[in-house]
DNA sequence: TAACAAATGCACTTCCATTGCACTTACTAT
DNA sequence: ATAGTAAGTGCAATGGAAGTGCATTTGTTA
């Protein structure tokens, strides 16, 4: 048996032809995609599948949201480092200006961020935006 | 003159009456609000003019936009100490997940942030999450 | 293989962001 | 002061993304 389809039954869910597809997709992808990126590669499913696909790997934590402040919601496969449904396991996502890609730096993990009395910190969320290795070549 | 006009002035924005209500009500309040909430408070208002009232605010550097994850795109008028127009100089803002409100935490500057080699960092959006002091008391 | 549960596809809705165009208001130069 | 112009405002409409309801198909289990 494949190690995605290992993976996902690990993680009690059922194993169908597009969410081997979608993963993939995914795995192949080194930056995080938008939905209408995974609408566009695979024209012949509806979005909806897409859409709640993309839900249920997330509910599962096989991927991860990103907001990188395009509006956009990004979604980016979770790494063996990236334990994203632990709080304090967050690592950050860099936008770049210039080819508008956002990919995660899974080892570049967030200082702890000092917040005022009363204010209890739960999460952290933090993009960087600039330009990246490839077009700053 | 009052302070209001003078500070308009002197970002080259013509005044109207719209514009000193939407600079007061923002200044009155203590948290970032939504296009939504401002239309509520104008409910004579245009959504059109009270959304390029801020856009124009955005652009002169008035207020800044804030991205806290909810989707929405918030507006915080930029204070004393907020020069967001300057890269270096960025406050986080802290989302609260009880009562939904969002922040500026200006004299919390965000820690430099390091970024692997290639990548070149211009901008730092830092949200973080969780109660804010209202709401763990 | 029958029965049930989950996954998929289609249609539709909602919400926010944005734009075009007509009209009104504010500034500028005579 | 006033005519002319540039900018601001209001109305209507569009577009894009997110989300939901329901019928149909596929997969799992007894």
């Amino acid at each position: 048996m494949q190690t995605i389809e290992k993976l996902l039954e690990s993680k009690d869910i059922r194993i169908t032809a597009m969410r081997l597809l979608i993963y993939k997709f995914l795995a192949e992808k080194e930056i995080a995609v938008t939905l209408s990126d995974i609408e566009n590669a695979f024209e012949k499913a509806d979005r909806t599948t897409l859409y709640r696909t993309i839900k249920t790997f997330e509910e599962k934590d096989i991927v991860h949201q990103i907001d990188d402040g395009t509006g956009i919601t990004k979604y980016a496969l979770c790494e063996k480092g990236c334990n994203c449904d632990i709080e304090t396991d967050l690592h950050l996502h860099f936008h770049c200006n210039n080819c508008n890609e956002t990919v995660c730096l899974t080892e570049h993990k967030i200082p702890q961020i000092k917040v005022p009395n009363g204010f209890i910190s739960e999460n952290v969320n933090l993009v960087v935006k600039g330009i990246c290795d490839k077009c700053s070549r």
